[in-house]
DNA sequence: AATGAATGAGCTTTCATTCAT
DNA sequence: GATGAATGAAAGCTCATTCAT
């Protein structure tokens, strides 16, 4: 059943829905209230939930979306040949794009109890890919050897966290992961070797 | 906000809602509910709001109280000796006591999202202090003197928010700091200036 | 309301719809969904609604249908030689049939609850019927003489109810009406006349 | 002043929800609406959940208020002196009883679904307490010792549900209830043992 | 004629806030 | 001053019914 294509009518809903559903999560957070997603996108409440049947279940749509295509940019990016590059990319290009999406930053935070079932895999595919993207930064010397996933990707979620929530403007973004970037590279070795 | 003295009960009262707030916030965010507050206070629902006439009322005098205290510590850090040191310190303890100060953390925005009025006073007092700190570290060379204010606050609300979300243990908290503070470090200036 | 004969397949169509709404009703009472008539149809629920324009309209059809059967069976019986046997049987099949016929035996009650309109002549009708065939049993001795429709009729519903209500297998079904049989047979007289 | 200043208030609000509740539940069943108390209970809706976190428990209220009225009755009848007597005034009171009181002959189901919890002990209850009547009445010889419980608790919800849907007045429940019980009680023993 | 997407009214439930004691 | 019962405005969700294809 599930081949049959959509009425176009049907499928243009369904996709204004999902954009409306991911700027409003975005600006609300996932606390955003279902009937305004369905205001603004000019449909009646119920055709919101005949599309999502359920709350969550927008929500989830909105967040395996945005998971695929960054693990999907991951994955592109895990065969560079530069490995340092590839992880500095990715790494910048997510921190940037947080703006305006406070949902999906929320669920970075895994299986914190919001978003179940398939989206709840999002933040773990995610992590991993970015532990392969770092593994191979780290095997070509572009980043410290002593720097592990763990706090690789709470800097990555809290720099993300703060994009969303503080509004910051591209060059002071840039700065921000300047900082963070030079203490991930290895310089020249010499400090604070991580406790 | 007559000066009238306040009876005795009224002010232990008033003080016990406060400190049950801080703590129920702290681990529900803003979201938690006022009758909780109130049962765990041991008072009445009304009884809280004849202190704090507003759920948000209540919310900003826990952050005042909050950034109040975390501007004191911080003006008592401004004459340190050691202004690296003193920097760094603040900086790692603010980051460190983030673990279930969710409500707090949210503040951090500032006036941008939930709490305006009052308390969105209390990010920019802090803001500024932060600001006084880094730059006696700055001027003692303990951090690199290209990084303003901006992306500094950034990352302290990043990390913090990171903590708070992502239930980072302390180790991975420490590391997650010693990548940054090397970012911050990094005074020989030769490699990645600022954008 | 025009007499033009239906095309085939929306014939066809009805008759299917008619079929899957005495089970689902059958099973759920009137409170089953429309929807799942039509899914379990196979049409759309547009269908369903062109051939019935309301639920209700659905409710009074499939009600019509069974009672119209039960009725033509009472007639059928009404000739019978062995008037006794008639009632008994009669009585003893609408209560053994019961039992996935929720939505029946909820419209037993007449127009007093749920359908009104066209299907609270059912109940009537049939219960004429089983006046007849009281009637029949009574002058031939086999029903004691004091025994009158309201009760008879009252005692029909109640047992059709249980049965579907309890979901009381044969053998309880069978001594149940055994002891209502026993109560309505016994035409000796000397026992408790009916006040 | 007093320690009850508007307790009382509460609870002749609490009192007066439950009495429209019984009605409003009585006539429609459980699918009645909750607001619809609310309303003719003359109270906002949020008064009646504070009163009943949920509707499930305002149901249950009802339906354990009245089983449990019913089973001490039961037990007060358990030990009278005409065991024959004690059966069938028990039978015939709650059946008298059961006009306007669609949600607790519902709920004479036992665990269909609807109301578990507290309330799904009731029916388990009155069927026991209605089995201890029955036995004592076998053992005085008043009712027909090959009537099983199953089929007399049949009966007797059968019965009732008749009753609460059809609207019976008085004369015809007594002559219904005569019926049964000339069925149930054993005559001169002649007569079509129960199967 | 048939389809199924869209609709709005209604239901249960929660929560900040007010009122009577 | 303190209490907790009462309130109404949402929110999430369902379903009979209508409309465009």
């Amino acid at each position: 059943m599930s081949t049959e294509p959509m009425r176009a009518d049907a499928r243009d809903n369904r996709a204004r829905i999902l954009e409306v559903a991911e700027d409003v999560f975005g600006r609300g957070g996932s606390a955003a209230s279902t009937e305004q997603v369905a205001r603004l996108a000019g449909v009646g409440i119920a055709t919101v939930f005949r599309h999502f049947p359920t709350k969550r279940a927008l929500l989830e749509a909105v967040l395996v979306k945005h998971f695929d295509r960054l693990c999907r940019q991951a994955h592109g990016l895990a065969e560079s040949s530069d490995p340092g590059r590839a992880f500095f990319d990715f790494f910048g290009r997510l921190v940037d794009d947080a703006a305006g999406k406070l949902a999906i930053i929320e669920a970075f935070t895994g299986a914190g109890g919001d978003a179940g079932g398939r989206a709840a895999q999002g933040p773990l595919e995610l992590r991993e890919a970015v532990g392969v993207l770092l593994g191979r930064a780290q095997e070509a010397g572009a980043v410290r050897p002593d720097a592990r996933l763990d706090e690789v990707y709470a800097l990555l979620v809290g720099l993300s966290r703060a994009v969303a929530h503080l509004h910051l403007d591209e060059p002071v973004r840039a700065r921000a992961l300047g900082i963070v970037f030079d203490g991930l590279a290895r310089g020249d070795g010499e400090r604070r070797p991580l406790p």
